[in-house]
RNA sequence: GGGCGAAUAGCUCAGGGGUCCAGAGCGCCUGCCUUACAAGCAGGAAGUCGGGGGUUCGAAUCCCUCUUCGCCCA
C-alpha cells in the first residue's frame, strides 16, 4: 500500500469515484455481519418509491444518513445501513395507468391479473435505478440486504400483521364516510388527505318550514356545498340556542328535492357559524355522519354523488342535475335555487379543503366499507417511548408535534381501492345466510364457518401498512432471524419531517406491537431542499437540481460537502439553479484543495512515514508541535459534533483544519525541511503525513471519494481501506497550549507585516525589514523559534528584535500587545500611517473605555463569575499596553 | 381557530447569556501565473444581529409584543 504515484494537477472525480465504489464493494466493507462481536449500529433506509428517480431531497436524506452510517463503521461499530424500495401503491399504479393510458387502454380493460403482471414488467424494468443512483452519492448500504415491500417475504410479514391484528380485535371492517380521491379511484387516510387553503364561497340556501298544512316562514343555511343538499336528512341547532327555539319539533323542504326533512339539535354545531343552522348530509360529510348516527330515530343515508364525483341518478337529484360532474351540478344548483328564490346571498369564504396527497385532486368524502386499525392501543407505547425519553428526536421541537398526533390520534383507514399491493387477506362468504369474514395467511378453500364459497377482499393494503414494517420486516420477521436478533433494534431514523405521521409515528408502533421494542432510539429529522424563492423543489416548477448533474460536473464529494455544511441540524437546505458554480464552488474547491495537497505530500515525503510517537520529541519545531497539539482538539471536536449530530460544525471544523491550519500555515512552514534546504525532514514528512491522515480520517464521513484516493496513495503504514479504517482518538500527550499560544503569534505576526506590505503597496517580491517588539513571554520564544518561517512568510529580509531605528515605517499593534515596525522609507505617507495609527488608538480607546466600565461597576465584579472578572483585566490589561504602544509610536511619527 | 419555525454582510447560512470590538462559504474590491493548487495565494471593504419594550452586572443569544415570511394541525 505505499504505492507512490504521480498525482494529476487536477481533481476530476469522475474517474475516480465509480473505481472506488467498487473496491469498497470487492471488500464487502459494507456487508455487516450478525456473527461480528462487534456492537451494531443500524439505520435502515427511508425505502424510496420503486419507480422514482433521484432528486435532491433523497441526496440530502442519504448523505446525512451516509455520513452516520461511515462515522460509526470507522468507531468500530457492526454497521448495518439496509436499503430498500417501496412499492407505492398509488404512486405506482397511477404512472402505469397513464402508461396504458397513452396505448389507448385502461387496467379495466387488460384485467387484474394481466395489469398487475404489467405494473411488475415496469417495477423490474425501471425498478432498481433509484438504488443504482444512490451509489452515484457514495451510499455505502449493504447491498446484499436490499429489500422490496413486495418481497415475498414481506408480503407475507404484511399478511401476518393484518391476521395478528385482526384477532386481537385492532382491525376492523366499517361502513364510514371516508375521503374518497375520485380521480385515483380509491380511499385515502386522514394523512393522505391533505388540507389546502382555497377561495370559494358560502351559500346562504332557503329552506321553508312546513307547519302542518302549509308554510311557516324559513330557515337559512349556510353551506360550501350546495350540491350535497339532495343528500340532507335534518338541519340542526345547538340545542342552547335561543335563536331557534321556535323551530323545535318543525319540519322543513328540502329545496328542489321536495323532501321534507326534520329540525334537530346537536351539540356539535358552532353557532358562530354561518347562521348557526346546519344541514346535514350523512353519506358526503364526515361530521355530518357522526351527527346524523346521534340523532333520533333511523335516518337514510342517501347517496347523490357517485365515485367519479358526478350526480347520482336519484329521485332526489332534480333531472337537470343529474350525472353532472361536482363543479358543474354546485352551479346549476346555485342557478335553480336561485330561480326558485331560495338563495339568499352568496359570500366570498377562504377555508381548508382536503386534496389527494398524490394527485392532488379535492377529496371527495364518501360512505363506504373499509377497514380500520384501531389505533388508540397502539399509540400509548408509542406515547410513552417518548415521554419517558426512550425516543429522541432531532432537532427536539418535533417530538411535540409527534406527541400531539399521538394524543390525538383517530383511526386508520387501511383499505385502497387499488390492484398495485397486498390484497386484503380478508374472504367474504358468498353463502345466502352467511355472512363471515374468514382471515388468514392464505386463502381458505371455503368459508371456515358456513364451508360455503368465499370471495377475497378486491383491494389492497395501504401502503404505509407495508412500510411501518419496515424495521423488522426487511430482517426476516416474523421469522426469528440472525439478523433480526443482531440488528433489531436500530438506532437512528433520518427522514423529512413531512412523514413523522405517515411512517415514523407508525413505524414506533409496529416495533412496540410486534417486536415489544422500538425501532430506533433517534429520529433526525433533515429539513427540505428548496429553491432560493423557499419553495420545496418541485417537477412541476422545474425549480429543481438534479443530484446526478452535480455529481457529474463538481463531483459526488461536492455535492455531500455542500449538503451536510449547508444543512445545520434541521434546517432547510436553498439550493440555486441558477448559481450552479456558487452553490457547489466551496465542496468541489476543497476537493481540489485537498488534492493539492497530497500532491504536495506525495512529491517531497518519502516511502515511509513513522508515527510521531516514534520520533524523538526533541527534533520538533515549534510548528510541528503547534499542528500536533491542533489535530487533537480537531480530532475532538469533530467527534462531538458528529455525535450531537451537528453535521454541518463536523464539515467546517474538518475544512478549516485542513485549509486554514495544514495547508496555509503548517505545510508553508515545512516546504524548506521537505525540500531539504535546511535539516530535519524526516520529523517535518513524519508529522505532516500523519496529521493529514488524521484529517483524511475525520473527513472520510463527508467526502469519502477523495478522501479514500489519497489515503490509498499516502506512505506509512496504515489500513487498507480508509472506509474500514480506524476514527482517530484524540492523544492527550500531544496537547501543547504552549506551542499553540506561542504559533498564534507567529500567525499574528506575519498578518501584521502582510497588511502593511498590502497597505502601502510593496511589491511582491521586494523584502523588507521588520522590528517586532513581544509583550510577553511567549512573544518572544516565538520569534526566536520562528524567526526563519516569519521572515519567509512575511517576505522579510531580516526579523529583528532590537529596538527600531529613527527611520520613517509603518506600526502594527497585535492582539497581545506587541507590535512590529516595518522601515518604509520613501515609500510610506507619513500622513496616511498617521491616520491609520490614529483610528487604531480610536478603536482602542474605545474597546478600553468599555473593559474599563465594566471593571468600574460594582455589580459587575461582585456578582460575574471570578473567571470572567478576570478575562477582563487581562483584556484592560492587553488594551492598555497596545494604547501605549500606539501613543509612542504616534509621538515618533510626529503626528 | 391552535401550534411550530424563520428574520444576522449583496446571496446562502452558522452562532441560543460574558471566550464574538459579530463569523463562514459564495460574491465583491486591490495586488500577485511565489516550482501543491488561478477551482489558487496575499490583503481588504461590507452587518443599528427585523421593529419596540423588558429581565440581567452583562442580550445577536432569555422573556413579552409587533411586522414579514414559511410549515404543520383542526
Amino acid at each position: 500500500m505505499t504505492t507512490k504515484t504521480e498525482l494529476a494537477s487536477k481533481y476530476d472525480p469522475s474517474t475516480i469515484e465509480r473505481e472506488t465504489y467498487q473496491r469498497w464493494i470487492d471488500a464487502g466493507v459494507f456487508t455487516a455481519s450478525p456473527e461480528s462481536e462487534r456492537e451494531p449500529y443500524v439505520i435502515v433506509i427511508p425505502p424510496p418509491n420503486v419507480t422514482s428517480v433521484l432528486h435532491m431531497g433523497h441526496g440530502l436524506n442519504n448523505t446525512l444518513q451516509d455520513v452516520l452510517i461511515r462515522f460509526q463503521r470507522m468507531r468500530g461499530r457492526e454497521v448495518l445501513w439496509l436499503p430498500g424500495t417501496d412499492h407505492a401503491g398509488i404512486a405506482t399504479q397511477n404512472m402505469v395507468e397513464r402508461q396504458l393510458a397513452k396505448e389507448g387502454m385502461s387496467r379495466h380493460d387488460m384485467g387484474r391479473a394481466a395489469f398487475v403482471e404489467r405494473v411488475w414488467e415496469h417495477v423490474h424494468h425501471t425498478g432498481g435505478t433509484i438504488l443504482e443512483q444512490l451509489k452515484a452519492l457514495g451510499s455505502s448500504c449493504d447491498w446484499t440486504r436490499t429489500r422490496f415491500t413486495l418481497d415475498e417475504q414481506y408480503s407475507s410479514a404484511v399478511r401476518k400483521v393484518f391476521v395478528d391484528l385482526y384477532h386481537e380485535g385492532l382491525l376492523y371492517r366499517g361502513y364510514r364516510v371516508i375521503h374518497w380521491c375520485p380521480r385515483c379511484h380509491t380511499a385515502l387516510s386522514d394523512e393522505e388527505a391533505e388540507f389546502r387553503e382555497r377561495d370559494d364561497h358560502l351559500y346562504y340556501i332557503r329552506y321553508p318550514v312546513v307547519d302542518g298544512q302549509g308554510t311557516d316562514g324559513s330557515v337559512i343555511v349556510a353551506t360550501t356545498r350546495p350540491e350535497t343538499m339532495y343528500g340532507d336528512v335534518a338541519l340542526v341547532h345547538h340545542p342552547e340556542d335561543e335563536r331557534f327555539r321556535h323551530l323545535a319539533g318543525k319540519t322543513v323542504m328540502l329545496p328542489l328535492s321536495n323532501v321534507p326533512i326534520p329540525v334537530e339539535t346537536s351539540t356539535y354545531v358552532e353557532q358562530d357559524f354561518g347562521t348557526g343552522i346546519l344541514k346535514v348530509t350523512p353519506a358526503h360529510d364526515p361530521h355530518d355522519f357522526e351527527i346524523a348516527a346521534e340523532l333520533p330515530g333511523n335516518h337514510d343515508t342517501p347517496v347523490v354523488i357517485d365515485a367519479d364525483a358526478r350526480m347520482a341518478h336519484d329521485p332526489r337529484v332534480p333531472e337537470a342535475v343529474r350525472g353532472l360532474d361536482r363543479d358543474a351540478a354546485r352551479q346549476k344548483t346555485v342557478e335553480l335555487l336561485e330561480a326558485a328564490g331560495l338563495l339568499q346571498k352568496i359570500e366570498p369564504y377562504r377555508h381548508a379543503v382536503r386534496h389527494c396527497y398524490r394527485c392532488h385532486t379535492v377529496v371527495e368524502p364518501r360512505l363506504s366499507d373499509q377497514w380500520f386499525v384501531r389505533m388508540k392501543p397502539l399509540a400509548e407505547p408509542a406515547l410513552e417511548a417518548y415521554r419517558q425519553g426512550r425516543l429522541r428526536f432531532v432537532p427536539e421541537r418535533w417530538g411535540k408535534v409527534y406527541e400531539n398526533w399521538l394524543t390525538e390520534i383517530r383511526d386508520w383507514n387501511i383499505s385502497r381501492q387499488l390492484w398495485w399491493g397486498h390484497q386484503i387477506p380478508a374472504w367474504y362468504c358468498e353463502s345466502e345466510d352467511c355472512d363471515h369474514v374468514t382471515v388468514a395467511m392464505d386463502a381458505p378453500a371455503a368459508c371456515e364457518r358456513c364451508g360455503g364459497p368465499v370471495r377475497q377482499d378486491e383491494d389492497v393494503l395501504d401502503t404505509w401498512f407495508s412500510s411501518w414494517l419496515w424495521p423488522f420486516a426487511t430482517m426476516g420477521w416474523p421469522e426469528r432471524t440472525a439478523d433480526l436478533e443482531r440488528f433489531y433494534p436500530g438506532h437512528t431514523l433520518v427522514t423529512a419531517p413531512d412523514i413523522i405521521f405517515f411512517w415514523v409515528a407508525r413505524m414506533v408502533m409496529a416495533g412496540y406491537h410486534f417486536q415489544r421494542e422500538r425501532p430506533f432510539t433517534t429520529v433526525y429529522l433533515n429539513g427540505v431542499v428548496r429553491d432560493p424563492q423557499h419553495r420545496a423543489f418541485s417537477k412541476s416548477l422545474g425549480n429543481g437540481i438534479d443530484p446526478l448533474d452535480v455529481v457529474e460536473r463538481y463531483g459526488a464529494d461536492a455535492l455531500r460537502y455542500t449538503l451536510v455544511a449547508g444543512a445545520a441540524a434541521g434546517t432547510d437546505v436553498i439550493l440555486d439553479r441558477d448559481q450552479m458554480d456558487g452553490t457547489f464552488a466551496a465542496g468541489r474547491n476543497f476537493a481540489n484543495k485537498l488534492w493539492n495537497m497530497g500532491r504536495l505530500l506525495l512529491s517531497a515525503v518519502g516511502d515511509a512515514a513513522p508515527p510521531p510517537e516514534s520520533l524523538d520529541p526533541a527534533q520538533f519545531e515549534l510548528a510541528d508541535r503547534w499542528i500536533l497539539s491542533r489535530c487533537q482538539r480537531v480530532v475532538a471536536d469533530v467527534t462531538e459534533a458528529l455525535e450531537r449530530y451537528r453535521l454541518n460544525d463536523a464539515a467546517g471544523l474538518v475544512y478549516h483544519f485542513l485549509w486554514g491550519d495544514v495547508a496555509d500555515w503548517y505545510l508553508e512552514q515545512i516546504k524548506p525541511r521537505l525540500y531539504g534546504s535546511v535539516a530535519g525532514g524526516d520529523v517535518a514528512s513524519a508529522v505532516a503525513v500523519h496529521v493529514f491522515q488524521a484529517a483524511l480520517r475525520l473527513l472520510h464521513p463527508i467526502m469519502p471519494f477523495i478522501s479514500e484516493e489519497l489515503w490509498r496513495h499516502l506512505p506509512g503504514e496504515r489500513e487498507e481501506h480508509l472506509a474500514a479504517a480506524a476514527w482517530p482518538a484524540p492523544q492527550g500527550t500531544l496537547i501543547d497550549e504552549e506551542a499553540e499560544d506561542q504559533f498564534a503569534h507567529v500567525q499574528a505576526l506575519v498578518t501584521a507585516v502582510r497588511t502593511v506590505r498590502a497597505e502601502y503597496g510593496v511589491a511582491p517580491g521586494t523584502e523588507v525589514r521588520a522590528f517586532a517588539r513581544p509583550a510577553n513571554a511567549a512573544a518572544l520564544q516565538a520569534c526566536n523559534a520562528e524567526q526563519r518561517t516569519i521572515e519567509r512568510l512575511a517576505k522579510l529580509s531580516h526579523l529583528s528584535l532590537e529596538d527600531p531605528p529613527e527611520e520613517i515605517g509603518a506600526h502594527q499593534v497585535l492582539p497581545d500587545g506587541s507590535s512590529v515596525f516595518v522601515p518604509l522609507g520613501d515609500a510610506i505617507d507619513v500622513r496616511q500611517e498617521c491616520q491609520r495609527l490614529a483610528a487604531e488608538r480610536d478603536r482602542v480607546d474605545r474597546q478600553l473605555a468599555g473593559v474599563e466600565a465594566k471593571l468600574a461597576n460594582e455589580r459587575f465584579i461582585s456578582r460575574a463569575p471570578a473567571e470572567v472578572v478576570e478575562r477582563e483585566r487581562d483584556k484592560e490589561r492587553s488594551w492598555r499596553e497596545q494604547r501605549e504602544t500606539l501613543a509612542d509610536k504616534l509621538r515618533a511619527l510626529g503626528c
